[in-house]
DNA sequence: GCACTGGATGTCAGTCACTGTCATCACTAC
DNA sequence: GTAGTGATGACAGTGACTGACATCCAGTGC
């Protein structure tokens, strides 16, 4: 997904264009060179040439910043689970939304990296970070249970699929020559299973 | 000024005993009555009879007064999966740890219960939270790999075991009349089980 | 009794994250 | 060209936190 192209139809940035999108990058790379802590919103909008204020117009907070696909991958998510065969299992489907919220990020494995790193450095990021992986969940059990799950079922396979997606994301972005983020899933979610 | 003269017509002196108790106490009572945000930390201080200064050498910052109790959690969680019995299956080892942290929280119900609530109410104290749950995680699948469990088996029993003390913990709090935590533990560990 | 010391506290100044308000600017529709 | 719309800039203000330094209380040695 491009920040440019919603930013455009949304017709946004009007003065120099992508605003937002400069923002982005003007903050990931300050916080890769001096760290999240060491860098002030103000930092962020001088490289990006606009003002402090238009920083925070854009993004609720400092951290906001580095999570602006997180709704689109939720969405994804939610569209695939739907989406999934009729006869897979509660987990099944949650996962299907799993992969295809992956392949958001496979598009951009590099930016994908590079974020993760920054935020693996601050503890602060990493909260942020959960907050949004639960929101995944929410929204993914929301999904099963539109697809008639129970409750319990439902919220139980949610966490489940997230957390494979998220000890997945870890193995795919460790290994350099991994095989790609659906095999990564697939590999995990058959751990998962095979807990006792 | 003498502070002396002040704190002595108040009826306590400047070293008056756990000053650290007293500020969690004024802080959940006025989360509850007017919001989290709605406090400032000097209300807090204020109300314990301490400086704003105080306040955050005993806390790092406004929300962690609301956690105080996690890491004797984690803590029990640690020790109770090294005692759990040899033959139990890494799944299971965990989940004696949750049920034995449980246990701190099934001896101040009360106290639990409005602070899930105080919680709930501000998305700031549910990400706290979550990294609280983040840190048990890495707590419970750093003892499962003492017990020579693989790293990858660790760490997806050990969200799984989390993810079970989370959702059986809200089942606990809603229901007034519930059975006692580790039957709630059980509970949602069977439910889990039968995910296909 | 008395000086001394360590740890907890108070005081004060300062930085920075964020917010409300209002004027201004670029583009669009008419 | 004029009015409307939405993004932006400028500025002041609040509150979360931090660093530096003075002060206080309790315990210790004498």
């Amino acid at each position: 997904m491009s920040v440019t192209v919603i930013t455009t139809l949304l017709g946004m940035g009007r003065w120099e264009p992508d605003a937002r999108g400069r923002m982005i990058g003007a903050a990931m790379e300050l916080f890769a060179e001096r760290g999240f802590e060491q860098t002030t919103a103000g930092d962020i909008a001088e490289r990006a040439g606009v003002s402090e204020r238009t920083f925070f117009r854009h993004f609720a907070d400092k951290r906001e910043v580095l999570f602006d696909g997180s709704e689109a991958m939720e969405r994804t998510a939610y569209d695939a689970i739907l989406a999934a065969p009729a006869d897979h299992s509660p987990l099944d489907a949650a996962l299907a939304g799993m992969v295809a919220a992956g392949g958001l990020l496979e598009d951009r494995r590099d930016h994908a990296v590079r974020r993760s790193r920054i935020i693996a450095a601050n503890p602060s990021l990493q909260e942020r970070e959960l907050l949004k992986l639960a929101a995944m969940v929410d929204t993914t059990a929301k999904a099963l249970r539109e697809r008639e799950v129970t409750e319990l079922n439902a919220s139980l396979a949610a966490h489940s699929a997230v957390t494979v997606f998220y000890v997945a994301f870890a193995g795919w972005v460790s290994d350099e020559e991994s095989p790609g983020f659906a095999a990564c899933i697939a590999e995990t979610a058959a751990a998962l299973r095979a807990l006792k």
